[in-house]
DNA sequence: GTGGTGTAG
DNA sequence: GGTTCTACACCAC
């Protein structure tokens, strides 16, 4: 019989000096009565950046998603309109969740910390994880010695229903010992990390999952087998069954399946024909309460992406200096990470006026060869050539000679691969030995991890091709033994960073282990190699420090190429400003968003808009480009109609200066993109026709 | 490998 | 199909 445990983290209590300062949050956020309920969902973590103590909210673009019960005495709720909120209680604090960093890597010092009592530990979201105590239980058991029951046997926290424990029963005892286990986790998560949660200890993920909810916050509660099916029974919605999302809801209550006793006693061969046998057969089992599927330790994530949303952006501009935007905190996140993507998609969601969303459509392809080895060393020079890539990707999607909305750009880099090499742009090859979360290489034990490296160090040293980024790694070597030639010293434990364990670093290339050394000397903000609290916990800049907005002007400045020369000869490199979506999105005090400085010339002259076909600027002339039919103009959202107005009369004022520029400094050969003809008048009629 | 769908928090 | 920002599984091709 297996045993597992599901945590679930909901509360932060205690003050700067646990969770607070280590995890980034507000330094501020001293007093918390914050607790989140079963129904949460994914916004416990969220709920970290909430001070209780004064009317507090947190907001994702115009939505709040989550706020304390200071501000719900106020009427401000999950899901309102952050103007509603504001008329409902002018005093709220809003702060911005969108940027999800110091959520992401507060949840994986959590995983982290399970990890040590079982290496079975598998990530649900941000802020829950299922535990595999089994073999923690019956090494328990086979202390306690088989057979032998102790007298003082009992259940830490609830047992669901009540149900009386029997010290008799093989399966009771060994839950029992397991939810003292899931006790102890939950006391080490608050004690080390400083957050209280929730925790389910069951037979398998399925019953622990469910029963994890029933008692919170700061509770756990074992389930009993003899319960399972009143626990199962007494779940008012099909939807509560995990695994069951709203569209297989859907097709369930289409035929008269609308509880969990009417799953049960559906013919099963039906149900095969609607939903295929094996989701059919999942489901049937799931809605007795079994469930099969092991506790999954996946590791580090697959794929990174980052996306925004918005209303519409409707430019190649824009939607260059989103990509940008986005491509930034992702390469930060792809360096901090250590691994390489070999594949990069696009994802778009674009607006009609027919259909107000369309569903989400993606196109992808493989990185390029020669992009490869520099992708995860944090190096600028990337950005455009990689947002040229996802441009391409765009226009297989979406034709941009004509009009078109975006409401929504996700950039996902997959195919995560390790490096060949330790990139020595990275300055730090200890950053490898001993990085962990979040961008950490296995979730396994450090020593396995080590031992990997090695291999490919010694791997590649084998191979012989010169083109290789291999043997770019050779000649790397090579070029820094010259330096370090003399350098066979004999090395201790004392002369090491924390972290590196001796023997690995002994069968190291002796430039390499010079370089270790050398990081041990810097000055400790300078190291890389802090203890993985220490580097995820205490370097985590406060929250959105990794979008292009709260750089720091240095930062910036590394970031953005600042020789307008470079930004001329190539389109992509060119920023531009986009005040109404930066206005759109400003998030309020603390995180508001700068006008970005913009060197090169003005991206009004790189990309064809509507407005460049427009009648001549005369007042009197119709206040849209004469290549928008009126009739299809005025199908379009209110909403949209203002802001393309809007937009309209502001390119009016600037074309006559944007064609003298165009004139006087980019070639007609420029590009043949740049230069295309804008689409006949009523051209749009077709792209709104079409869908 | 690609692209879409469904699910999850 | 309520948002947002992820992440993964699975399937057809």
């Amino acid at each position: 019989m297996s045993v597992g445990c599901c945590l679930t983290m909901e509360q932060h209590e205690r003050g700067p000096d646990a969770a607070g300062q280590r995890s980034g949050l507000r330094e501020e956020d001293d007093e918390r009565e914050w607790c989140c309920t079963a129904d949460d969902r994914k916004t416990s973590l969220l709920a970290l950046a909430v001070a209780s103590s004064e009317l507090t909210a947190v907001h994702q673009k115009h939505l709040v998603v989550t706020c304390n019960y200071e501000a719900r005495r106020y009427g401000v709720n999950k899901m309102m309109s952050v103007s509603v909120a504001k008329e409902r209680c002018p005093d709220v604090i809003l702060i911005c969740g969108e940027d999800l960093t110091p959520y992401r890597e507060a949840s994986y010092q959590i995983t982290e910390l399970l990890e040590e009592f079982s290496p079975l530990v598998e990530r649900l979201g941000f802020d829950e994880n299922f535990v595999d105590i089994t073999e923690l239980v019956e090494k328990r058991l086979q202390r306690i010695g088989s057979g032998v029951v102790p007298a003082d046997l009992f259940v830490s926290g609830h047992v669901y229903g009540n149900q009386a424990l029997n010290p008799a029963d093989g399966k009771h005892v060994r839950l029992a010992l397991g939810s003292k286990i899931g006790d102890e986790m939950r006391g080490a998560i608050y004690e080390r990390i400083g957050l209280t949660s929730s925790a389910g200890i069951a037979s398998n993920k399925l019953q622990a999952k469910l029963v994890s909810g029933t008692f919170k916050p700061n509770r756990q509660t074992t389930l009993l087998p003899e319960s399972v099916l009143d626990c199962m029974g007494n779940l008012m919605h099909l939807k509560q069954i995990p695994g069951i999302g709203p569209k297989t809801v859907r097709r369930l209550e289409f035929h008269g399946v609308h509880t969990i006793h009417a799953l049960q006693t559906f013919p099963l061969d039906l149900l095969e024909k609607e939903l295929g046998v094996c989701a059919a057969q999942r489901i049937h089992k799931l809605s007795f309460g079994e469930d099969d599927y092991p506790v999954t330790p996946r590791g580090p994530p697959q794929s990174l992406s980052n996306e925004d949303s918005f209303r519409k952006c409707s430019s190649l501009v824009e939607i260059r200096t989103k990509l940008e935007e986005l491509l930034i905190s992702l390469l930060i996140r792809l360096q901090k990470d250590g691994r390489v993507p070999r594949t990069i998609r696009l994802t778009i969601r674009r607006s009609s006026a027919t259909n107000q969303w369309f569903n989400r459509e993606s196109r992808q392809c493989p990185v390029p060869n020669q992009l490869m080895p520099k992708l995860n060393t944090g190096t600028c020079e990337l950005v455009p050539p990689l947002v040229d890539i996802l441009i391409k990707l765009l226009q297989k999607m979406v034709d941009t000679r004509y009009l078109f909305f975006v409401s929504l750009l996700n950039v996902c880099f997959s195919n995560l691969m390790q490096p060949a090499l330790p990139s020595p742009l990275k300055g730090s090859i200890g950053f490898y030995l001993t990085q962990k979360s979040p961008g950490k290489l296995d979730t396994s034990p450090k020593v396995k991890v080590k031992r990997q490296l090695l291999e490919q160090w010694r791997e590649s040293d084998d191979l012989g091709d010169a083109t290789s980024p291999l043997k770019k790694k050779s000649n790397f070597l090579e070029s820094a033994s010259e330096d370090s030639s003399d350098s066979a010293q004999v090395f201790s434990n004392t002369d090491l960073p924390p972290g590196i364990d001796l023997n690995v670093f002994r069968e190291l290339p002796a430039n390499i282990q010079m370089e270790i050394i050398s990081d041990a000397s810097r000055s400790p903000d300078q190291q890389k190699y802090h203890s993985p609290q220490k580097q995820s916990i205490e370097k985590t800049p406060r929250k959105g420090s990794f979008s292009f907005r709260s750089l720091t002007e240095d930062q910036r400045k590394l970031l953005v190429p600042p020789d307008p020369e470079s930004n001329l000869s190539n389109p992509s490199a060119v920023h531009c400003i986009a005040p109404d979506f930066h206005s759109r999105t400003s998030a309020g005090p603390g995180n508001h968003l700068e006008a970005r400085t913009v060197p090169g010339p003005s991206p009004a002259c790189e990309v064809l808009q509507p407005a460049k076909t427009e009648a001549p600027t005369d007042q009197s002339s119709p206040p849209f480009p004469n290549n928008v039919d009126a009739k299809v103009f005025s199908q379009l959202p209110a909403e949209l109609q203002k802001e393309l107005l809007g937009e309209w009369k502001q390119q009016r004022t600037m074309s006559k200066a944007d064609v003298t520029k165009r004139d006087s400094k980019v070639k007609p050969s420029a590009g043949p993109r740049h230069c295309q003809k804008t689409p006949k008048s009523n051209s749009i009629l077709k792209y709104f026709s079409k869908r």
